[in-house]
DNA sequence: CATACGTGGCC
DNA sequence: TGGCCAAGTAT
């Protein structure tokens, strides 16, 4: 089989200038992997210069609040990533001396990081011969070796595992890991692959057999449920109440509006009630607006409700409140859903 | 081992 | 359009 010797041979001449490969800083190609995490490099690479000039090393991370981290990385979704991106910073700086872990094995030992950053960030950064198995290269193994069992198994993925590792170049693995990542993000792609582009098509299996479009094959398919969230967006002279979500669940820590009690789609037409926080209201809520917003497990109907009241509680329908004026609403992380409300309703607060 | 966890792009 | 996919990890 000749895969290693083209795969490398194409990346020498077709490597995507990325600026953490411009050196071999493991906090840079952590931080890096990190952003990557089920992120395409486009969606990320604005971010990543953000961190970096933000947190120029992983000391200056240690330091940062997690609100403040938060911020930055808001957009990029899966926020545990930035969560524990900061808990690793600082348990590296203050309980390794700042020394970063050198093998996929302690690394792996990291918050944030598995079994495909951990040997993405050993290969990359400190040449330990293990291959980085991540979505790319299971479709290029899979689909140049053939493998037509589902690759979300255990089985099929072991096989991808197995062969990615018989063929890593010793001398380049993270050349090799890095190779066959561009090859599948700019050649082997998922869909419309360029096999006429490809270095390796001579003796791809998939190519052979006319299978580029069933493999990888997959099983699993995650249900998507409904959610209804309806959101009490309260006012007071210019400030408005927000509140942090702090329960384990979707956008942990991230800031939006207290809820309201009427999230059963039985009553979904009747206006919800005034929490009785609120001293004295004349007017009822005004529905201000309603939008869909699809996660990738959730597919979310959120009802944002516009009331302007005459007192600050600090708590709403027994949710702790902050309030905040609206010239300070852009410092805190928010979800995108709430970003899309604010931009387009924020002048209904005045 | 299955499920939770975001968002944007593509066809 | 709706479903799939993206440099996965934690539980």
């Amino acid at each position: 089989m000749n895969f290693t010797s083209p795969l490398l041979n194409w990346y020498d001449a077709h490597s995507r200038n990325l600026p953490w490969r411009e050196q071999k800083d493991p906090y840079k190609i952590w931080l890096s992997e990190i952003i990557l995490q089920q992120t395409r490099v486009e969606q990320g690479m604005a971010y990543y210069y953000a961190f970096v000039e933000r947190y120029p090393g992983i000391r200056q991370m240690a330091d940062a609040t997690e609100d403040e981290v938060l911020k930055l990385w808001q957009g990029l979704g899966y926020y545990s990533r930035a969560r524990n991106m900061l808990h690793t910073a600082q348990f590296v700086t203050r309980q390794l001396n700042g020394s970063f872990p050198s093998t996929a094995k302690e690394i792996q030992k990291l918050k944030g990081i598995g079994p495909y950053t951990a040997a993405a960030i050993a290969s990359i950064a400190f040449n330990e011969p293990i291959a980085a198995v991540d979505g790319n290269v299971l479709r290029v193994i899979s689909r140049f070796f053939g493998i037509q069992d589902p690759v979300d198994k255990p089985d099929g993925r072991s096989q991808v595992d197995t062969l990615a590792n018989e063929y890593l170049n010793r001398l380049r693995p993270g050349d090799f890991n890095q190779a066959i990542m561009d090859l599948g993000s700019q050649v082997c792609k998922p869909r419309n692959p360029l096999c006429s582009s490809c270095p390796i098509q001579k003796d791809c299996m998939a190519n052979a057999l006319g299978l580029t479009d069933k493999i990888p094959m997959k099983q699993g398919k995650t249900k998507v449920s409904e959610w209804h969230l309806d959101y009490l967006v309260l006012t007071n002279k210019g400030h408005i109440a927000m509140k942090q979500r702090t329960r384990q669940g979707v956008w942990k820590n991230l800031w939006d509006f207290p809820e309201t009690n009427i999230s059963s789609p039985t009553v979904r037409d009747e206006f919800p009630e005034i929490p009785s926080e609120i001293s004295h209201s004349t007017q009822i809520p005004e529905l201000l607006a309603t939008f869909s917003h699809k996660l990738s497990h959730r597919d979310i109907t959120a009802r944002f409700f516009l009331l302007h009241i005459s007192n600050t509680p600090d708590t709403i329908n027994g949710q702790n409140v902050i309030w905040t004026p609206k010239k300070r609403f852009g410092e805190l992380a928010v979800p995108i859903l709430i970003e899309k409300f604010w931009s387009k309703h924020q002048q209904n607060f005045d």
